[in-house]
DNA sequence: ATGGTGGCGGTGCCA
């Protein structure tokens, strides 16, 4: 079971990429981040064409997240408990049956948080929160999920390709990494360092300033799993070719097996 | 060189 997530900012921009990379790469499940569209707008027969139920939860010209599946999935969740009457489209989870039991996906787009001292970083603190409390409730039933998508949070020094420079952001907070490592502590794997346990993975490479070519980029997108999941992960990957190609994303797929056959 | 890029929506906001 390969699962995937992949902040495509904008949908109808990545099409192309993102149907060409589901055909090459067949994930099983894949959540997408920063649509930055609304449900109509989003190419689901395009998708669907390439073997993918397809779930989204759309916003207007921002956020916006989705869940794309080759197996029948219950959707389980269309945004973090307790929900403003406003709240963006950040959150959505599902749930797949396997022949080692249920899984669950829960795909994610914390809020970004700049700048601080704002009521946008303490939105990103209490945001986190709620996840924490959703991650607590997930881990009572002691069974397989996976939490994937764009942390907005860079774990450690190692995970920013100048950490002097971004020492002043959200993304690199100590309040932002203590809020992670709380997330993490409740027993959660962060599947990319499982198998690489030090040295820079990023995930994201700014459109300003060249950072592509100078591999001035930061590790921002995670997939965080239960025990249960982390018991038969197998494998991990960083599609960091997407970023190479036209019209990309800033962010490039992350992925991960689990051994559920 | 205090800029630079990209997306949305149609101006400035967001990342």
């Amino acid at each position: 079971m390969k699962i995937a997530t992949w902040n495509v900012n904008s949908v109808r921009k990545r099409t192309g990429n993102l149907v060409s990379w589901l055909e090459r790469t067949t994930p099983d499940i894949v959540v997408l981040q920063e649509l930055k569209a609304q449900e109509p707008q989003f190419p689901k027969a395009e998708v669907e064409a390439a073997g993918y139920r397809v779930e989204i939860v759309g916003q207007k010209g921002f956020n916006g997240v989705a869940l794309l599946s080759r197996h029948p999935v219950e959707i389980t969740a269309r945004s973090l408990p307790d929900p403003a009457e406003d709240e963006p489209a950040r959150y959505i989870e599902g749930r797949v049956d396997t022949p080692k039991g249920p899984l669950t996906v829960g795909g994610l787009y914390l809020p970004n948080g700049n700048p601080i001292g704002t009521e946008k970083f303490a939105y990103k603190i209490a945001w986190m929160d709620r996840l924490t409390q959703r991650a607590k409730a997930l881990l009572a039933r002691e069974e397989m999920f996976v939490l994937a998508g764009d942390y907005n949070v860079c774990p450690t020094d190692v995970d920013v390709f100048n950490p002097v420079a971004f020492a002043g952001d959200a993304l690199c907070q100590p309040q932002s990494r203590a809020a992670l490592r709380t997330l993490l502590n409740l027993g959660l794997t962060d599947a990319i360092r499982a198998f690489n346990i030090d040295g820079p993975q990023y995930t994201y490479w700014d459109y300003q300033a060249g950072a592509w070519p100078k591999d001035n980029g930061l590790r921002i997108d995670h997939m965080l799993l239960s025990p249960q999941a982390t018991d038969r992960l197998t494998a991990v990957g960083i599609d960091k070719a997407e970023r190479g190609k036209a019209e990309p994303s800033d962010h490039v797929p992350v992925w991960c097996e689990l051994d559920v056959a």
